[in-house]
DNA sequence: TATATTTACTACGACAGATGTAGTACGACA
DNA sequence: TGTCGTACTACATCTGTCGTAGTAAATATA
């Protein structure tokens, strides 16, 4: 059973979790569980890799934090919203992928049914 | 215009490189000059990123190197052939980035043509 | 003939992003 | 009472890419 690489990953986290954000604003762990179950499982991204993404495109103005309250309890969350420079790196974070890829499929041989 | 992702690519290069050698052995500057036709001039290796590769996947034992001539002049160059071993882990890397691909594309936006 | 370019590398250090480990804190549930 | 889920933060390590630099022989160009 193959897993996810999390090399070519590292070129995406930034792409996946901005594409969370794209409809409205959401918080670390919903935005975990929202990968988990949009990638059916296949992809569990690790909390630090997820929060130093996001302090990372805070200091890079993709997204902006604000302390917001979970329903019910009061209790205090830190909630990010895509910026318009956020939404602009991710339209280029998506034809960059396109370009990318196209590129890779030259070189990957589908097939390949073990005649090694 | 936009450009390869490196960070994509990060997670291929072994693939990449590993896939000009599935024919024949062959030897650095000739490597990197496939990649660039294969890819129409669109990714273009750097030499270190390629030798560091190759003393990698020597390491672990993906390709062994051998010094052979260039044709005409009797100038010496180190061949690179990959093994079986070699050939297993490029079709274990194709299969990952199926996967990979897969995924990824459930978090990419094609069209979104500037509506940010 | 002198010089620039191409071929064919090696060495080293910097850097970015992912990851492991650990720790905090609060609420629900058994 | 203790464990599990939620919601983080801090820090150190690792891997692979990339910049810079240097070497050296062969070939092309002026």
């Amino acid at each position: 059973m193959t897993e996810i690489s999390s090399d070519v990953i590292r070129g995406c986290n930034d792409t996946i979790i901005l594409y969370c954000l794209l409809s409205e604003p959401s918080y670390g762990y919903e935005i975990s569980k929202m990968i988990k179950t949009k990638s059916e499982g296949k992809y569990i991204i690790k909390e630090t890799t997820l929060y130093s993404a996001f302090s990372r495109m805070e200091k890079n103005g993709y997204v902006e934090s604000y302390s917001g309250e979970a329903e019910g309890t009061g209790k205090k969350r830190t909630y990010y919203r895509i910026t318009d420079e956020g939404r602009k790196y991710y339209s280029e974070k998506c034809e960059e992928w396109t370009l990318t890829k196209e590129v890779i499929e030259r070189f990957i041989e589908e097939n390949s049914n073990g005649n090694y």
